[in-house]
RNA sequence: GGAGGGGUUCCCGAGUGGCCAAAGGGAUCAGACUGUAAAUCUGACGCGCAAGCUUCGGUGGUUCAAAUCCACCCCCCUCCA
């Protein structure tokens, strides 16, 4: 490997992928040099992380592809306190055993984009409850609070807000979370020699805190560079569906799902997604791009973007599955499936429930299936003519899911909406 | 500890005795149009087929009638000490 393509920066840079540098060109050449560690923290916030934990994740990974040695922390210890930066108000806290059970749960999802065993650069993963834990209150106030500076802190534009704003507050919890993030940093310099600390945009203000205390403790300059924010051409949040947050553990969000959620990409957002998420070169991406303006018609990215999406996070198997049903769903007649094929679709992922023979109502079904939150909205969704079974459109509240009416004596696919399916199996 | 300002349906935010299931905006959902896109338009948006029922931090009370008045309690914010 040669040194300058050790310089991921620039490449990051070509991707739109780089906010701010702490260090600007001299971090370039720092990276260019020789081999360096990285470092980037994931705070257990949920048992699983989501899609917007992607970019920082697979950063790292460009990372490592680079010749770094990434490191990715699981925030044990911050997790317990919670991050102010950019919130708009105060948060619960989490007991400390979900916050355990968390962090266990997070761990291999860090560990499925990095490689452990490549040698000289294999990934590290920490915990920093491990720094943490018995480090004492009067130490920690003596050895790392006073390289702080209250005046300093008030000033972040990160907790600016909480501040300023009337109707809120900061609690000196939170307050000191930027403490500890930074003292992560400092700390991992010690051990590992890690010389770079990378996070979302939001992550600025903790990161040159790392920074500076870095310097003030270690006596080492340090550098730092923030990743864009995930944001949506419409100004909706990224990431969230009408059923929720899109995460990447597949109990929680099934691959099909998780295919489902990329193919409907914005074309305003379709060509940048591809740039953050996928490895494609951003040359490719451009060629992309041009093709689908010259064909006129609908575009091929987002079934780039899905399929690579989703084969990195679920695997070959999880994106065949999740292809194989949107094929049956979305392409397919759905009357000519056989019994083989709807066996399969459950198995692939299709939400699937159970309908008893006394309760074959439409109305009734459609609320057990969760199609419907209520009997109200279901014969809203009737009336407007926006349900379906086994492809045929309902038209009567009245209407039966009775034996002779299922695919192969058992099976109802439902639909409702334009993409919400799902299999009643009669018991 | 003192003074003041708040807690309304998913969110923001009106409402200060009946006309309030509660304005307006956002989010969300459905339909039309499309490309399983965006934008736009239409409709829905506490529960109930309906009669009606349950909501406005909590608990009691006043009243024919309360989100609106009273008492106590809980929580948040600002300033003072």
């Amino acid at each position: 490997m040669n040194s300058s393509s050790k310089d991921i920066i620039t490449d990051l840079q070509s991707r739109d992928m780089v906010v701010q540098l702490a260090g600007g060109d001299e971090l370039k050449t720092h990276l260019s040099e020789a081999s360096r560690v990285v470092y980037c923290g994931f705070d257990p916030t949920a048992s699983s992380l989501h899609i917007g934990s992607m970019v920082p994740l697979l950063a790292l990974k460009r990372f490592q592809m680079a010749g770094h040695t990434p490191i990715a922390l699981v925030g044990g210890a911050t997790g317990m306190i919670g991050d102010p930066s950019f919130k708009d108000s105060e948060r619960k806290l989490n007991s400390i055993d979900i916050i355990s059970d968390w962090v266990e749960q997070l761990k291999p999802q860090l560990g499925q984009f990095l490689d452990f065993d490549c040698g000289e650069n294999s990934a590290i993963l920490v915990n920093n409850l491990d720094w943490t834990k018995d480090y004492d209150v009067l130490s920690f106030l003596r050895d790392v609070g006073k390289h702080f500076s209250v005046n300093a802190m008030i000033q972040k534009e990160s907790v600016k807000q909480r501040i300023d704003r009337e109707g809120e507050g900061i609690s000196f919890t939170e307050f000191s979370y930027m403490i500890l993030q930074s003292y992560d940093f400092a700390e991992l310099n010690k051990r590992y020699d890690c010389t770079v600390q990378i996070g979302g945009s939001d992550q600025w203000g903790n990161i040159t805190g790392g920074i500076d205390l870095t310097r003030r403790m270690n006596q080492n300059q340090v550098y730092g560079a923030t990743l864009p924010l995930v944001t949506k051409a419409d100004g909706s949040k990224f990431g969230k569906t009408e059923s929720g947050t899109i995460w990447l553990d597949p109990q929680k969000t099934s691959p099909y799902a998780f295919y489902q959620f990329w193919l409907s990409t914005a074309d305003a957002d379709v060509y940048k997604f591809l740039k953050f998420f996928t490895f494609l070169s951003a040359e490719q991406i451009d060629e992309i791009e041009a093709a689908d303006e010259a064909s006129g018609s609908r575009p091929e990215a987002q079934a780039i973007l899905s399929r690579q999406v989703t084969e990195l996070v679920h695997g070959e198997q999880g994106l065949t599955a999740a292809m194989r049903i949107s094929e049956a769903l979305f392409s397919g007649d759905i009357g000519t499936l056989t019994s083989e094929d709807i066996q399969q679709l459950e198995l692939d992922g299709l939400p699937c429930s159970e309908i008893a023979s006394d309760a074959t109502g439409i109305v009734e079904v459609l609320v057990a299936a969760e199609l419907a939150k209520s009997n109200k909205m279901a014969r809203e969704f009737i009336g407007n003519n926006a349900v379906s079974v086994n492809g045929q459109l309902v038209d009567s509240q009245d209407f039966q899911l009775s034996a002779d009416k299922a695919l192969h004596g058992q099976y109802f696919v439902l639909k409702r909406g334009k993409k919400l399916f799902h299999l009643g199996k009669l018991s």
